[in-house]
This record gives structure tokens, sequence and C-alpha cells, in this order.
DNA sequence: CTATAATATTTACTTTGTAAATTTAACTGT
DNA sequence: ACAGTTAAATTTACAAAGTAAATATTATAG
């Protein structure tokens, strides 16, 4: 599509991650609310290349913190929601809830 | 990936359609329901090839009928779910149903 | 029998998902 | 002080999923 406005299944869950870790939000926090939500397995990677293209598209922003002073205290690069992702979420939403209500009255076969 | 259990998007939404046209379910009527659903506009080769890619994983099966005596009336192939996609659907739909209700909690940033 | 319709199928390409390898910046222990 | 260890980001490369265009097949309509 010339100008896609659905969300993959990981650019849908990743943002979700992004707005429930609020002030939170980056990399390997990310990556375990998403390991802990669905069970699945995933490197950070897969996360930052995810949020990457997502900020692109407008979807989220993000920017460098200071680095703290711990152990492997490297700057930490935090995300943010914006108001285009969080309508790309409800309206995936929507649309996934309108289908299940579809389908829980019934196939066609049964219906007619 | 080694082994994945989780289902892409517009693979998830095939499925629904194939369950939701019961003994209907061929390429575009597929095709159409989710036009009507999702309101994004899809070629029928998409929703095909993506059917097959299903079928290959054992989530549906699908046979050719015998040709219509009507105007166009080749062969229409049908495609039917099977336990294994109604079970991916359901693990699919339960996960984000977790998540949301997750979310509907608040941020983590609101909670502490 | 040529045009038109409805459908399936193949092919090629784009976008999204993913891990491995690399780099950076701090602490810890000696 | 400096070698090792830890936590993180970033780059790179490739696999899987999404998608349309082109092609083929089977039938009716003029």
């Amino acid at each position: 599509m010339t100008s896609k406005s659905f969300l993959g299944e990981l650019e849908q869950i990743a943002l979700m991650a992004v707005r429930r870790l609020g002030r939170n939000a980056y990399g390997a926090a990310i990556r375990d609310e998403i390991e802990g939500w669905t069970g699945r397995s995933l490197s950070v990677s897969a996360v930052y290349v995810t949020l990457m293209r997502l900020e692109k598209k407008g979807h989220v922003r993000s920017w460098l913190a200071d680095p703290t002073p711990v152990r492997g205290g490297k700057a930490k690069r935090y995300f943010e929601i914006l108001p285009t992702g969080v309508e790309a979420l409800q309206r995936a939403r929507a649309t996934m809830d309108r289908i299940w209500a579809d389908l829980d009255t019934g196939t066609e076969a049964e219906v007619q």
C-alpha cells in the first residue's frame, strides 16, 4: 500500500507497552513488558527497530537521557507515544472489537 | 523465526473472515468481508497468498469446487478454518484482551 | 467465435519482524 | 589505574508477512 495507516502486530504491542510504561519506557523495559504480556521472547533490537520505524511515522517520539551513575549506566533512550499513535491504537482496537462482535453472533452458515 | 505461533495482522483477519463466512468462504467473498470490516482495500491475491500460507501452517484447509454454470463460473476455491486456526485466533484475542485490560488501568506513571 | 465476466494462480516487490554482532558508558575489584 | 563485567543502545543483515500486477482458466453473452 502506498500509505498504510494500519499497524503491524509488534508495532501495536510495542506502542501499547510504551503507553503502559509511561515515563519509564526504554528498550529493555519495553521488551520485558512485551515478554510478560505475550510470552514471546524478543530481542531488544527488535523492539528498537520497530520503535524507530514508528518514530519515523510520527507515532512516537524518543530522546536520549543522561547517563546514570550505575553499573552499565549508559544513556537510555526513552520513548513516548504521540497522539497519532494513540489514535492508531484505538482504531485497531475498535476494528477488532467490531469483528469479534460480529463473529460472536455466529457464522454465516449458522445464521442463514 | 524458528517456530512462531503468532499470527500476522492480515492472517488473523483473514482467518476471522473464513470463520465468519462459513460454507461461503472463497477469495472474493473473503476480500469483501475484510474490506467491509476494516475499510482497507485489498486485492484478492493478497487474500490468497495469505490463506495459502495459513494452509501450509495447518490453520485452514481448502479445496476446489466444481465450476458453476454462471458467467465467469470458474471453479472456486473454498477455505475452512481448522481447530489449530481457531485456537490461534482465540489465543490472539485473549492476549489482546489482557493487554487492553492492563492498559485501561492506567499507565505505570499514573499508577505509582 | 469474439468479447466480457468472475475467478484462481503466479510472480515480484515492499514492509514488518527478528536476532547477532558491535559499540558505549558506567561500575567493581584488585 | 586498568582489566573485567554489566546495562544499555545501535547497526546490519536476513526472514516472514503484506500487497499488487500480470496471467491463466472457465464460463456466459452477444
